[in-house]
DNA sequence: GATTCCATGTAAATGGTTACATGATTCT
DNA sequence: AGAATCATGTAACCATTTACATGGAATC
């Protein structure tokens, strides 16, 4: 997931590794995050396969590498960014390719963004189908905290479905949280 | 992390590999996977170690391997499970304890669940310091839909908190919901 | 002058997944 | 009879973290 992670922090910008850390942390670094010791051999990798290009500078005495992608970096970031949904996918490269999701074309993303919702709705389907089988018989704290974690999913399942609606119809973000 | 889930799941009865999945999948599953491949080798290191008794058993035909927790893998299971909040660790090492809580005395598990409960503060701050710098010149596309993934967690913060003072007070699961 | 930030990287270890391999038992 | 479930395990692979190692530039 970092490749492309990478790749699409550099579709319009040259960035250096340094930099590109600093934007995952403030961007996806919510729900994702990368170690130099995987951040700089992929950058490496990806330069050598020739999805990014590399230019070495001397900004004063120290030494600087600005990566950016290249037209076959592009291609294959919005393969990623557009390809379906996958059920094994986690829930992290998800969240990951919606950020980038203001690259594609209107009608993709909302489409995916529906397979995306069917998905994370038959999760919720799953969650009260255990609910209903464990919820009547709480008898000791065990079972509570044991089915507490249950109901944080559910809830979860719930902004999430709801989020997608919101997105979808791009409305105002700061209408979307609810105290 | 699969160590003590598995030991968290043979405290009080014996269970195969097999069983020890499938609690995992029903208990735990909503926020963390386990295969074979990790399982297996996990019951047999931990059996080594002497965390782990396992009694082989010949059912019919079929052999079939049942793990209970030594006294030693009970200690080691209830030092993890009591241990001071980590900065450094997962959300979903946090909900695999939570999960287990029952297992703590009230006032062990309250005094922990607020520390994760000003962790997860902390967060919800940095999130909120984000938001402030960027959500004011959302310009396009591609601003738009990096932020939403910043409103999603925002979200999930306030929900977490709300559930951690929910469970901390023992109030009713069912009430926790709000859709 | 010290601290923080900028900047790059490697090596060993960790913690898994995926695919493979096998076969009995139970349900329909 | 066939499908689903029960049951165990290995080997190769993969992505990533952690710890290490270095040093210049800017700020206080």
């Amino acid at each position: 997931m970092l490749d492309y992670i990478a790749l699409g922090m550099v579709l319009d910008k040259a960035q250096t590794g340094y930099d590109i850390k600093k934007e995952i942390e403030m961007g996806v670094g919510n729900f994702y995050k990368a170690s130099y010791g995987s951040l700089y051999p992929a950058l490496k990798k990806l330069t050598n396969r020739g999805y990014l290009s590399m230019i070495e500078q001397s900004h004063g005495n120290r030494l600087k590498k600005s990566y950016t992608a290249t037209e076959l970096g592009k291609a294959a970031f919005l393969e990623w960014l557009s390809s379906p949904f996958d059920v094994n996918a986690s829930s992290e490269s998800l969240l990951a390719r919606i950020y980038f999701f203001g690259e594609l074309p209107k009608d993709t993303r909302n489409s995916l963004i529906k397979e995306y919702e069917s998905y994370v709705y038959q999760i919720l389907r799953k969650l009260q189908v255990i609910e209903k089988q464990l919820s009547d018989h709480i008898e000791n704290d065990r079972e509570y905290f044991e089915l507490s974690t249950l109901y944080l999913g559910l809830q979860n399942a719930y902004n999430t479905l709801r989020w997608f609606s919101h997105i979808r119809e791009g409305k105002p973000l700061k209408e979307f949280i609810q105290k």
